[in-house]
DNA sequence: GTTGCTGCAAATTTTTTGCAGTCGA
DNA sequence: TCGACTGCAAAAAATTTGCAGCAAC
């Protein structure tokens, strides 16, 4: 996954400025470290690879619930409780999936969606409305093994 | 689902003593309100719903744990970083999916696993080893349409 | 009687919030 | 300038842990 399939800093800047929100020091930090990792990073793992530029932690998990409302990050959940927040590409509703080392925590993004002709047949078949899913892989990698 | 498809308390207090656990007062009544509610609970509902022969919380979190490590119950995440727990059918080793329903927290059960080919395929192409998944479906219940 | 378990309280971890001052547009 | 944002500190929520007494086997 190269650095280049993410937006530009300045088109990201214009979907904040669209909101009336602020591209600050922080945010541009932040929105920096998520495209170089290109993996989902906890709140704790943004702030601690802030290093010199450091900010508040407070405000990382600020920045991030505020990105994912804007759908600049979507977040996702590994099983551990820990919520984990991942840049989304240009034009991209961020529906991907994960396939997680248990040991050494590398991620491998998936590119198809699976289960969408799924998503389908069992919102009818149970009556819901505006089903979507969440799916995630769990391994042991080849360097672990 | 009915109640009688889970293990009678017997069968479960005989798994504990096999690990060399009791099973006491505490154990008791959680299994008993996993049984009656046959749907995943977190720790602070399952408190809630001890009533008289109420425990420490503590021990309703310690207790699941314990349970979860002897493979009695299961632990699911619905996306919003608190774990739920839910007993097993004998002989079920625990692998299915739930559809929620966002407004009301209702659960449906999905029986089949439809994953399963797919984590070979993703495993071979991947290099991956021991390889399971977490998937959950989640939309609006017909009540709450 | 031995060993595991419980309650209570305190500590940890993750996340949220209030507020006064600061900064981006 | 004005409203959004930040740091700091405190609070809230979820979970874990230490320890002395209690209970299951």
């Amino acid at each position: 996954m190269s650095i280049h399939d993410h937006p530009a800093l300045p088109e990201l800047g214009e979907r904040l400025r669209k909101d009336s929100r602020k591209l600050t020091g922080p945010r541009q930090s932040i929105l920096a470290v998520l495209r170089r990792q290109g993996r989902p990073m906890s709140n704790k793992q943004i702030h601690s690879s802030l290093g010199a530029a450091e900010c508040d932690l407070a405000t990382v998990y600020r920045s991030t619930r505020l990105l994912e409302q804007l759908g600049i990050v979507k977040r996702f959940d590994f099983g551990d409780g820990i919520a984990r927040y991942e840049l989304l590409r240009e034009g991209d509703d961020g529906h991907h999936h994960h396939l997680v080392c248990t040991q050494c925590e590398k991620v491998v993004e998936l590119e198809d969606c699976f289960s969408c002709e799924l998503e389908q047949r069992i919102a009818l078949r149970n009556g819901f409305k505006a089903v979507t899913h969440r799916l995630e892989f769990f391994g042991v990698c080849p360097a672990c093994q």
